[in-house]
RNA sequence: GCGCUCGUAGCUCAGUUGGAUAGAGCAACCGCCUUCUAAGCGGUCGGUCGCAGGUUCGAAUCCUGCCGGGCGUGCCA
């Protein structure tokens, strides 16, 4: 039997004797099995309230009856020790021998892969994430991004699908020129390698400097006659009006309007604006020193974000870059408006009525000179993904502020080809906000948490606790363990929110390790390998009959306690594949550490002091809470040590 | 304006899709190292689950209305 199977098991005695009772099946299988509060009342039961009306009796008295029957025929029974009434609920209660049987069992084959491949029918799924501009380094919001998109991938791989990891890198367009403008006018030669920085951040020097440049110019044009005529005019308008009445700091109510003409002038009076939309123009045309120039610098950060990853631990299948697909898209629309999905407007753009996916307003999807928008070519990728790959499902990691961005997309993609309907998913996530005072972590640009930084912070801040404990340790051991603890810490701290909530990011919080935290939960993993290590390593595993038999020394109520949080292990893997959301990986990894610490530390459990059949029971289940740590742990992307 | 989303302890978050006495971590305070690792364990303090109604045997959870925060609502990417 697996750990799996014992809630199988219970869920189908549960659903028989409903039915016996004449509850039709449909409505027993709705009647949810869960955790009794305390172990007197039994591990895991279901109230009969809902049965109440159909049987014209008191829910107490349905339980016991209930519990009455099942007591008889379930007398011999393995698992369940006991069925208990309590109340209106009927409870079952499981043998621990038996329950630590089969973990120890699963567990010792298993080892780190413990439940893998449950699912049914396993898909293959296409997972899209991190999707980064290469004209900065990536900072807080795309470590969030990119975290959450490895976990979830390897949910969806740990549950037993095809997974194939996807990037999407947004390599041309406007602000990308920016930076290279920059680069052409004040470069002077300079290469990462001759500064010594990192190829995304040498780039992302230049993308400041643009910003910089820009508001420079800008101020200077503001005092100018051009740009005091447009502001009388703005102020005489009903826009401006309105605006005077809500604002009556002159200084503020100027700024206001210029703040709204910023693009504006950018896109026609600007000298840089000029500039940077003449190279768009000369990448587009194929000009040699304008694309000899993108690849240089695009190669920069490649080189950059290469590093970024693989201190991340998150790699790729296949890396899309949007230069290749941004034309994607255009034949498509047409196709659509031939057969009258899709409408023109004035001007002669063609839109899509989003009425027709249930929402409102139309969507355009080719301006009128002609050109693509983004959901063209959103469009285009997806279906040329679906045309080259066999894939079942189109994941896509992305904030949850483009959420309407994506109901357009799956709605209209679902007008083109009905089949893809219900085939895509949008994994949104929170955002990430920052504190007034960061402190240690802020950046350059102070708006920001940069991703390296904050890697490095954590592994300082690491290495100053190693040090500390074990200062005699070889260095490059130190350093391993450092960026191992450092790396957990900031991964639990992503991970363990909600998808949806929106972190409040505290680099005081992120940085500790002590508490609900990544190296707390490693710490568990390595006390248990120390056991081993002081106690002459691990038993042998027993024979099935004979285990239960050793088992049957367990039985304190921390170990209870810890069994039955290593049976709703299978349980807690299906609502995270159903959510793909691996907070709860993260919570069940700290329930279980937590667990396992409470009876490490209480009295009466030190194995030292055992023998005979309890000692060996104790060391079998702490094995197999070992990998069960291990298991969940790396389905976040976190590796444990076996000391710290 | 409309749409989505959130509001739980001083702070940061859980809460098994409507069940049993609402839980953790941090902070504060009190204890536990002659050690299977104190990155730990135990304890104390801390709650009108934003407010008001409704549905239900039962609501932090579902519905309605208010209050407050965030996001979205481009011929931007």
């Amino acid at each position: 039997m697996k750990i799996a199977e014992i809630e199988q098991h219970l869920e189908s005695i549960k659903n028989q004797a409903l039915i016996d009772l004449g509850v039709p099946a449909e409505q027993a299988q709705e009647i949810a099995l869960a955790d009794a509060p305390n172990p007197e009342m039994g591990d895991r039961g279901f109230p009969t309230f809902a049965l109440a009306r159909v049987l014209r009796k008191g829910p107490p008295m349905i339980a016991q009856e209930i519990t009455q029957k099942l007591s008889e025929s379930l007398a011999s029974d393995e698992l369940i020790a006991e069925v208990i009434a309590a109340g209106p609920y009927v409870n079952f209660k499981l043998n621990p021998a038996k329950l630590a049987q089969i973990i120890i069992e699963q567990a010792q084959q298993e080892t780190d892969q413990i439940g893998k491949g449950f699912i049914k029918d396993p898909t293959h799924w296409m997972i899209e994430y991190s999707a980064p501009n290469t004209n900065k380094p990536q900072h807080l919001g795309h470590v969030r991004n990119d975290l959450l998109g490895e976990s979830v991938a390897q949910v969806l791989d740990f549950a037993g699908n095809k997974v194939t990891r996807v990037n999407l890198i947004n390599d041309r367009g406007i602000h990308i020129c920016k930076s290279m403008l920059m680069y052409q006018m004040f470069g002077d030669g300079q290469t990462p390698e001759s500064t010594g920085k990192k190829g995304d951040h040498f780039v992302g020097y230049y993308y400041v400097m643009f910003g910089q440049k820009f508001d420079e110019e800008y101020n200077v044009w503001k005092q100018g006659d051009e740009a005091q005529t447009l502001l009388s005019q703005w102020l005489e308008s009903e826009a401006g009006q309105k605006a005077a009445k809500e604002i009556t700091d002159t200084g503020k109510l100027h700024n206001t309007f210029f703040k709204t003409y910023k693009d504006t002038y950018f896109n026609t009076q600007s000298t840089l604006g000029h500039l940077t939309r003449s190279m768009l123009v000369a990448w587009e045309d194929n000009d040699a020193d304008v694309r000899a120039l993108w690849e240089t610098m695009n190669q920069w950060v490649f080189d950059g974000f290469d590093e970024t990853y693989k201190r991340l631990g998150v790699a790729f299948d296949k890396v899309y870059y949007e230069s290749d697909t941004y034309i994607l898209g255009k034949g498509i629309v047409e196709q659509g408006l031939k057969d009258g999905i899709f409408h023109t407007i004035d001007g002669g753009a063609i839109a899509c009525d989003l009425e027709k996916i249930g929402l409102s307003g139309d969507k355009i999807l080719q301006r009128s000179n002609g050109t693509s928008v983004y959901m063209t070519q959103d469009l285009g990728t997806a279906l040329k993904r679906f045309e080259e790959h066999d894939i079942d499902s189109m994941a896509y990691v992305v904030g949850d502020e483009q959420r309407h961005h994506f109901q357009v997309l799956f709605g209209i993609l679902a007008l083109l080809k009905p089949e893809l309907e219900g085939k895509m998913h949008h994994i949104s996530y929170g955002m990430v906000e920052l504190p007034k005072g960061l402190g240690r972590m802020k950046t350059r640009e102070g708006t920001t948490v940069d991703a390296d930084d904050l890697m490095s912070a954590m592994f300082e801040e690491a290495l100053t606790e190693v040090k500390e404990r074990y200062p005699d340790l070889d260095e490059d051991e130190q350093h391993a363990r450092a960026e191992a603890i450092g790396m957990a810490s900031l991964k639990f701290f992503i991970l363990y929110f909600n998808r949806t909530t929106t972190v409040h990011f505290d680099p005081k919080e992120a940085i500790d390790f002590k508490g609900k935290t990544g190296p707390y939960i490693m710490y568990a993993y390595a006390r248990i390998q120390s056991i081993a290590r002081e106690l002459g390593g691990w038993p042998e595993l027993p024979e099935s009959a004979d285990l239960i038999k050793i088992c049957s020394a367990l039985g304190t109520k921390q170990e209870l306690d810890l069994l039955n949080r290593l049976r709703a292990w299978p349980h807690s893997l299906e609502v995270v594949t159903r959510d793909l959301d691996p907070s709860k990986i993260a919570g069940f990894a700290y329930d279980l550490a937590s667990d396992f610490s409470t009876m490490y530390n209480h009295k009466g459990h030190k194995i030292k002091d055992m023998d005979g059949d309890r000692r060996t029971a104790q060391l079998l289940l702490c094995r197999a809470t070992g990998n069960l740590l291990e298991t969940a742990l790396k389905i976040l992307g976190i590796e444990v040590l076996e000391q710290m």
